[in-house]
RNA sequence: GGUGAGGUGGCCGAGAGGCUGAAGGCGCUCCCCUGCUAAGGGAGUAUAGGGUUUGUAGCCCUAUCGAGGGUUCGAAUCCCUCCCUCACCGCCA
């Protein structure tokens, strides 16, 4: 969430910048909305007082044995005036509240104009795609040679988008997972954290998958309406990041870095038809997510180093994968600035997103609360939060079994991965 | 799941409808005293929103005692719902 501040005394450059990111500033109803909200408030708090003096005067009158019949006719219909100015200002701020919540963050200076991912721009590549001596096939294919991925049984278990996995390949999936949260937590200095898979609503409003986007996950509901209801987490950004939610950090516990592995549950609302074969467009995946907490003047190395700690572990793999700054149009909405890695998926004969990261500023901060202190200072400030993926663990196999596929039918496993695979190091086709 | 006890500032802890944004203590900051240290004296010490303002200064207002609703001229205090913590019982990986 931006500044409500910001839109009052800036709303053209507000609205400017944020059309470059093709959302339009609705700049006139915004401005009279924020009039009458002055005034309202103005009203409402000067009423206020005045109860709270008035009451203030009957509670001494009473103490001092005096009759306090007159000050209560006094007060009399001042109790239905603020009743009714406090629900006017309550239903304007709802409305503000929900504008402002509803408006994405806006974009660094250094990220380039567009309007979709046609505009994104390299920003390096790394890592030659291999020629294959045979046709290649996708990972489905290659996974049904080694009998690992059943989507048929899933989808039977509870329905598309969801898939078993068994033996080596699912032994395959559980190493990389290893893997990567020892490369992030030994080397990377992250600290290994374990979460709730279920979140309440506040959490998922404080990185901003609420109030707007709750068509794309998945909610689970108490057993009466006033119990609280839950939702799967679509990233462990969610709760990584709201960790420090409500709290102030002190400067010297900066920077915090959280790993994670988690699955992530996503409705996938409005992707009907894309993606639809084998695992690249999944309801549940499991991911590793990279968190960072920084101050203000740190976030933009802190992306810088979060993005080069996923693409480590892609070099690690040995698989190729470009890097791209993400435009504009087509940056997340609690997102300043973006960088996506994509794979270099043979059968497709594309790159394809595998790990996202972001730097969100103080977007997710102001909304959450998150705060530090600086040494001797009164004030706390907004922390900076960012996230990535490092990386997203299906999508991982997907590029090994394409990528490491050899005429036989046959995968070799990435040398790194041996040790955990019990020192395998090719998957056999059964 | 049942029964009971609780949730108050950075921490401990009082308060049981009004003079309580909240006693007292600890901690922290500043000042005084002081060869050093220890002890002592004094002052200060939440957050958010709003108004005023050139101002992240000052001043003023409002809100906040787990959360939300209610009763009341007035709620930390009374009522309801929910959340969380602790204890015992039941169940369970």
């Amino acid at each position: 969430m931006l500044d409500a501040k910001y839109f009052r005394t800036d709303i053209a450059e507000a609205a400017e910048r944020l059309q470059s990111r093709g959302y339009t500033l609705d700049v006139a109803s915004l401005e009279a909305l924020e009039s009458r909200r002055k005034a309202l408030q103005v009203k409402t708090e000067s009423l206020q007082a005045e109860r709270n003096s008035r009451s203030k005067a009957i509670g001494k009158a009473k103490a001092s044995g005096e009759d306090i019949q007159p000050l209560l006719a006094a007060v009399a219909d001042l109790g239905d005036q603020l009743e009714q100015a406090k629900e006017q200002l309550k239903a304007l701020q709802v409305e503000l509240h929900d504008i402002i919540a509803g408006v994405p963050n806006l974009p660094d200076q250094q990220v380039p104009q567009g309007n979709d991912e046609n505009d994104n721009q390299e920003i390096s590549r790394w890592g030659e795609p291999q020629h294959y001596a045979f046709p290649v096939r996708d990972h489905v294919a290659v996974a049904e040679g080694l009998a690992g991925l059943d989507f048929e049984r899933a989808a039977k278990l509870t329905g598309a988008r969801f898939v078993v996995m068994q033996g080596g390949v699912a032994r395959l999936h559980r190493a990389l997972t290893q893997f990567m949260l020892n490369l992030h937590t030994e080397q990377h200095g992250y600290q290994e954290t374990y979460v709730p898979y279920l979140v309440n609503h506040d959490t998922l409003y404080g990185t901003g998958q609420l109030p707007k986007f709750g068509a794309d996950l998945f909610h689970v509901r108490g057993e009466t309406e006033q119990q609280v209801p839950l939702s799967l987490i679509p990233t462990a950004e969610v709760p990584l990041t709201n960790l420090w939610r409500d709290e102030i950090a002190d400067e010297a516990q900066l920077p915090l870095q959280y790993a994670a592995h988690t699955p992530c549950f996503r409705s996938e609302a409005g992707s009907h038809g894309r993606d639809t074969r084998g695992l690249i467009r999944q309801h549940q995946f499991d991911k590793v997510e990279l968190v960072w907490l920084v101050k203000p003047e740190q976030s933009d190395d802190a992306l810088e180093q979060l993005t080069s700690h996923a693409e480590k572990v892609l070099q690690l793999l040995e698989l190729p994968y470009r890097k791209m700054l993400l435009c504009t149009g087509d940056m997340g909405f609690g997102a300043a600035k973006t960088y996506d890695l994509e794979v270099w998926l043979p059968a497709q004969d594309a790159y394809r997103e595998i790990s996202s990261c972001s730097n969100m500023r103080d977007f997710q901060a102001r909304r959450m609360q998150a705060r530090f202190r600086r040494q001797g200072a009164k004030k706390p400030e907004l922390l900076h939060t960012l996230n990535g993926s490092g990386l997203a663990v299906g999508r991982t196999l997907v590029a090994i079994l394409e990528n490491y596929q050899q005429a036989d039918g046959s995968v070799i496993i990435p040398e790194v991965l041996q040790p955990y695979m019990g020192g395998l190091s090719v998957l056999k086709p059964v």
